[in-house]
DNA sequence: TATTGCTGCGCAATCCGTTGAATAAGTAGA
DNA sequence: TCTACTTATTCAACGGATTGCGCAGCAATA
């Protein structure tokens, strides 16, 4: 039940839109924890209705109008108490594994061509993440560096699935003699 | 929806209660997928309505009866179906992680004391997989062969985990100018 | 003796998440 | 011009997941 904290986690430090904040979960923060827009609406209602945000209304021209939100006390109050707890381990649900798990019964040529998918992928996340890690370099706020420690986590992910997927490939050539090439 | 998958691969070369089954997505596959035995004795039984799986009766003293359920071939043919679909990109939602990128609101020293206690579970994984891994070095069946490749991914997620640790542990002893012992 | 833990199954309530759709107006491109 | 995309919010339906509870008896430990 943290998606109300990952919202609260983004109000931090700025007002934002349902719409807003729906875009930074499909990018920054989506590498944590992710959610669709139909989600962080409904939550939103639920933190305003628990004054843990509260928003202004701004009339647009040419756009819809929109809500901007902004954290309250009381959520930074909830935040900071949730920060406090422990967290549980993230739950697993990785249904590609579960494939490889029962990879026996299937070819193992049909198991190497889901893994070059897959493993593309990971190679366009590990290259978003790096070219976004470059730019934050030059850290120099205390929240940059959670940042860009967020997402060098993201690429040590990136890297190990990769690494892993070599040994898959050299796994199976090594039993089924097939070619060599990716 | 592969939670039926996964007590498929796992019915596929043997026969198990609902409660053996329990056991192992809490060891085996929980490293890639796990469920609650409500969960389980659920889909037990939505499975065994649609023909998937068939159970006999086992009664016995000292002990519960028990139901021993086993794979029918209207579940392999569903099985193997599944694994011919391309598995959608498993969704990322670890509450650790949000809270590093929420990191700025928090104590450093309350964020490395977390970071290790983490470390201790990541820690503990890496050594009960890599025993496991050990066990399979000799790995005649193919099966084996998928189980291992499964370990081995178990093993360098946590090796990345711990990596990353080690990145996180630097940088905040670089800014805090905290004592370099964990 | 009392408590805890293991084997074994299940139900019910609630919450969370996904999918699909609707509305509405502008802007960019085929 | 027609289509598609972007900005912006919301509802409804369904299904999956979590939490809590209950039953039942045996074995081991404190």
């Amino acid at each position: 039940m943290s998606l109300r904290h990952a919202i609260l986690v983004l109000l931090q430090d700025q007002e934002a839109s349902g719409y807003d904040l729906a875009r930074e979960f499909a990018n920054s923060i989506g590498l944590v924890w992710n959610a669709t827009h139909q989600q962080i609406y409904l939550e939103l209602g639920k933190l305003n209705e628990q004054d843990m945000v509260k928003y202004r209304h701004i009339p647009q021209d040419g756009k819809p109008d929109k809500k901007l939100y902004r954290i309250t006390d009381t959520g930074r109050d909830e935040l900071i108490r949730w920060l406090r707890k422990p967290a549980a381990p993230p739950r697993i649900r990785d249904s590609f594994m579960v494939k490889i798990a029962g990879g026996a019964l299937s070819e193992p040529s049909a198991v190497l061509r889901e893994l070059e998918d897959q493993a593309d992928l990971r190679r366009e996340r590990l290259s978003t993440f790096e070219a976004l890690a470059l730019a934050l370099s030059e850290r120099n706020t205390e929240k940059d560096m959670y940042t860009y420690l967020t997402l060098r986590r993201g690429i040590l992910d990136q890297q190990a699935w990769l690494s892993w997927a070599d040994e898959v490939r050299s796994e199976l050539h090594k039993r089924e003699n097939l070619p060599t090439s990716a």
